[in-house]
DNA sequence: TTGCAGGTAAACAGGTCGGTGTACCTATGA
DNA sequence: TCATAGGTACACCGACCTGTTTACCTGCAA
């Protein structure tokens, strides 16, 4: 198989092929040979960058990882934005899940190091959430924070053993009344007073 | 191994032995030589009862299949009783994420028998929601059955990662703010209203 | 030119997988 | 008494698994 070598590192290939076949196919479906075949590389180079199976895992995990942070748009749309980017992802096709959830269930060891991870990245989100209800001076920012993460997993969840789109929006709903009912209704300090909703 | 041949049938121990094995450790990870192990029974009687793993599979997410009904129950307990069985279910240590989900993560194939098993599963309990939902008179029953069910789903698969059984109450809160934000306060027509909660 | 780092292809080791073939055992009932 | 249904024990098959070894190739710098 002719792969271009100047374009990236061997490194990042087999990551991007990991990434590729783990999520599409499952990790415990998806061999070592094929990670390799996939990147263009030699398995004996595949094990010099990542001594194990779950050493590959873990980076595939890892670079998965996107750090989240609050940015200056208002509160209220960042939180309802993320189900709607849930809804893009549901009706592209290639969804097949929350790749954090699939890994611990494919993996099923507690103490295997993708369970550290998916939590890691699991509560990162829901930190995320508390911020910007915060700044929405919602009741009780950290206890919406949560249920907000539930509605997220339900929505992937629910996708995935039923791949309506439109889940997405069900759950979204679900997130705009729990909202309003946490009195966070509007924007108390909006950052541009005018802006109008999405 | 010695085991009590009287007790149940070869079928019934060959499906006992899946369901333990393969909710604990996950389909993939468990052979049908340690079902067989652990039925007490030789892998050709396995192979005479389940001509295939696909087949025992399919047949162990039927067997976990429980036929809901609503009962004559005050329908907002029924509803909120759910979230109470969740609770339940994560504080027991041997909770493992929903068997359905599970199957379909682990399986990828969409066109395995476990995907259609798991999409009836989930749909039952939706439309369970939602009778229960039309007997309150609420708003939509259909779209808040369904947001009730990305609710438990969402509790599953939180728990699964973050093994906190409170996580069930969080759900269980949000499920009682949108049943209030769509008009199901209280019981409109309750069947029997002396009848005192089960 | 030489040396060598870093890559390749391919075979191999030791094990598990789903599934089959074979030969033996045993309880039951005609 | 004997046939048979249904079970057991166990070796076996080919495929695939993670991980290692071997031997060879190639670009580049001293």
């Amino acid at each position: 198989m002719k792969v271009d070598r100047s374009v990236s590192s061997s490194a990042e290939r087999i990551l991007a092929a990991a990434d590729k076949l783990f999520y599409r196919q499952g990790i415990r479906a998806v061999g070592v040979d094929a990670v390799a075949a996939e990147a263009g590389v030699s398995k004996r180079t595949l094990y010099n960058y990542y001594p194990s199976k779950d050493d590959l895992i873990a980076a595939y995990l890892t670079a998965r990882f996107r750090h989240l942070e609050p940015s200056d748009a208002p509160a209220r749309e960042q939180i309802l934005g993320n189900f709607d980017r849930l809804e893009r992802m549901f009706a592209d096709g290639s969804f097949r899940g929350c790749p954090y959830v699939n890994a611990v269930t494919e993996l099923g060891d507690p103490k295997h190091a993708a369970a550290g991870i998916a939590l890691q990245f699991k509560e990162q989100r829901r930190v995320w959430f508390r911020v910007l209800l915060e700044r929405l001076q919602a009741r009780d920012p950290d206890a919406l924070a949560t249920q907000l993460q539930i509605l997220v997993e339900g929505a992937l969840a629910s996708a995935l053993v039923r791949g309506d789109p439109a889940l997405a929006r069900s759950a979204r709903a679900a997130a705009e009344v729990l909202l309003d009912a946490a009195g966070a209704r509007r924007p108390v300090r909006s950052v541009r007073p005018t802006r109008r909703a999405r």
